[in-house]
DNA sequence: ACCTGAACACCGTTCAAGT
DNA sequence: ACCTGAACACCGTTCAAGT
């Protein structure tokens, strides 16, 4: 399913082979990911890609783990944070919930970054305008500074993790039948040995993930405004 | 550092090669794990420790995803669920957090486990019997059904994820550059463009991770009890 | 039915040698 | 200084052939 290239060049149009720069590793690297999804960018793969041999890479990036988080900053850059602005119709939380949805979609949408997104805190230019506006609408909803500055880490783990198991999960050959096998193990359970289970078992699986997700930032959100930070010693 | 083992045996006593199963194939990937960690345990190294080619194990085990599951599935059986039961100190969220440190703790110790438990939703025993005492907890604290079916799956994410975060960081040997590079940024970050990142550069940052996952399980609690689920239509 | 050797198609990373 | 060929030490999975 792989096209080579949307546009050809005549011999005499082809471009020459850009010289090697941490820059252009990571477009390249970007540009594969969206064609062939983030597990085929290897250190091996992309070199073929450039024209060299995976030796040349090391020069500019350590290792796979910061080559991915270089990718990462990079779709960053596509989470609306619009709805910072203050809009007549839709309170604050309301608004935070949309940006941290589409933070969740852009990361539902190329499989695989999630779970590294999970492990590599990144620290680009994007990574530091979607906390400002976090924060920004959690100081509007008048939630202390210290929650605030703890809460944004929960609610941007919560969205990470969601994204890394559902996108993981439609990935998965075997993901339907994980879940089959989890819902006939607790529909089985015993009465006896697990009544909450067996009393809640159409509960647990209830909801489209989008609802549940829905229901988890505002639950997270309001326990973050409500819930006092330990006392320092 | 791999001794090759602890106890030897005359050549009269040496155990014969026990016949491949699926229960032998697991233990003995679980003891392989404990040994050298999870990212040891692929089908060729396992099938070299059962003295055989890694072909056989495919006759047993589906693929690397299923052999980790199930190894996950033999670790939850560390977890410590005695605070299910009512104790004259401690109110049920003490207990509840209690058991959620007991379950990311055991994660913690396999690094590389508490990744593949954010992608792989167990159904063994074991996971059953940790779900059962969460949702009894939240039932003694008089959390409605519906809230506290969807909650156990928001309170084992934070703990899976946190897990998963803080102990790869720990194996990563660029864990500390990565934070200094962030705390780098967010402390240069301009005071117009980020005045809320500015002011709580420190917040941010501050505090022991425990005190920090405490909080964050103590406000997600609260939130799971008080935030109404959506009408559904 | 169960087991396996060999093969296919890959990996990350290092290092000595070149320009 | 930058770049690279080749090597080291691995992977997951399949399949034809054996017992």
């Amino acid at each position: 399913m792989t096209t080579r290239s949307d546009k050809s060049f005549s011999r005499r149009e082809r471009p020459a082979k850009p010289a090697l720069s941490r820059e252009w590793i990571v477009a390249t690297a970007v540009a594969l990911m969206r064609r062939e999804g983030l597990e085929r960018v290897t250190m091996r793969r992309l070199a073929r890609e450039l024209d060299t041999g995976p030796a040349s890479l090391y020069v500019y990036v350590a290792n796979t783990a910061e080559l991915h988080a270089a990718v990462l900053d990079e779709l960053l850059g596509e989470v609306d944070l619009g709805p910072v602005q203050a809009q007549a119709e839709a309170d604050w939380r309301d608004r935070l919930v949309r940006i941290l949805f589409s933070y969740t979609a852009v990361l539902f949408e190329h499989p695989g970054l999630a779970r590294s997104a999970l492990v590599t805190r990144p620290s680009g230019r994007h990574y530091l305008d979607l906390l400002e506006a976090l924060l920004a609408l959690l100081a509007e909803g008048g939630v202390p500074g210290g929650r605030a500055a703890w809460g944004v880490d929960v609610l941007l783990q919560m969205a990470t993790a969601t994204a890394a198991e559902q996108s993981t999960r439609y990935a998965a050959p075997d993901a339907q039948e994980e879940m089959d096998a989890l819902m006939a193990a607790v529909r089985g359970a015993s009465d006896r040995t697990h009544p909450q289970l067996r009393a809640l078992s159409e509960e647990l699986f209830s909801g489209p993930g989008k609802a549940r997700l829905d229901w988890g930032f505002r639950a997270l959100i309001n326990g973050i405004q409500q819930t006092a930070r330990p006392d320092r010693r």
